[in-house]
DNA sequence: TTTAATTACTACTCTAAGGTAGTATTAAAT
DNA sequence: ATTTAATACTACCTTAGAGTAGTAATTAAA
């Protein structure tokens, strides 16, 4: 029960860029370095958020990523989303393939309850929402 | 945001196994066909659970698995933690090692809330009492 | 026009989880 | 005693996620 690295560092990226100033681009380095995720490892995760939209890359000298979609608008269900963390409707927690309302596993009913919480919260935590001043990168 | 097949398996197999006669045997060939698990990865399992004294092995013909700890005393939490899927209370769902009351990560307060249901969850489900009559197995 | 600083691409290596194969050990049935 | 059906042990293979290395492409600065 837990989140990749990737899905971690990802959210920890876009939180980070929300909070610099909105104009300006964010190099892979400073991201690396501020928020110590491998560079390469990172500059891979950097361009599959382009690749998405969630971000714009601007190369050469002086370039750097920035938002091309809002950060009001990206969840962190939507990143979960993207590295197969996120908790499908209807996929079974036990793994069960004909699991459903007819025929539950044996987890169904109690994990309903957390799976929703769980579905929710990741649909409303907007990066910009969970990017607060105080809060550590 | 998974389990890992471990866990799965686990869950499904003492599941299995409360619903049989208290006394009886249950073989890893019966648990294997029946729950469509492949014979030497369950086999694997099974030593594990015999190892941590969930379990209770009789070897030699006509032997097979029973309970040794009664399946009113093992939780889903502890299945678990057995395979490191437990949500760990000290443990940050963004890896930050620091993270804690006083400098939260971004997902902190959101997370903190799923994460205390999530425990209740695992930590009251008890193998007995999820191995009902109508689930699949 | 050259250099430097950046992102993008391709192709690896490393590690742990998942899964398989073969053999040894045990003990009841024959 | 021998056979058979069971668990236990050791060693391996496979796969996907995590991470690394090198190079190409791009573009502003010098």
């Amino acid at each position: 029960m837990h989140l990749s690295n990737t899905s971690k560092y990802t959210i920890r990226i876009l939180a980070y860029m929300v909070k610099q100033k909105e104009s300006s681009l964010i190099s892979a380095k400073e991201l690396s370095e501020n928020l110590n995720i491998p560079y390469k490892f990172l500059t891979k995760i950097m361009t599959e958020l382009v690749k998405v939209g969630f971000i714009e890359s601007i190369r050469g000298r002086e370039g750097g990523y920035k938002f091309l979609k809002k950060a009001s608008e990206i969840t962190v269900g939507d990143v979960l989303a993207l590295f197969n963390d996120a908790i499908k409707n209807e996929e079974c927690i036990l793994g069960i393939d004909s699991c459903d309302v007819k025929e539950k596993c044996a987890l169904h009913d109690k994990w309903i309850k957390s799976k929703v919480q769980l579905q929710k919260m990741f649909r409303e935590s907007t990066i910009e929402s969970i990017a607060g001043e105080g809060t550590k990168i």
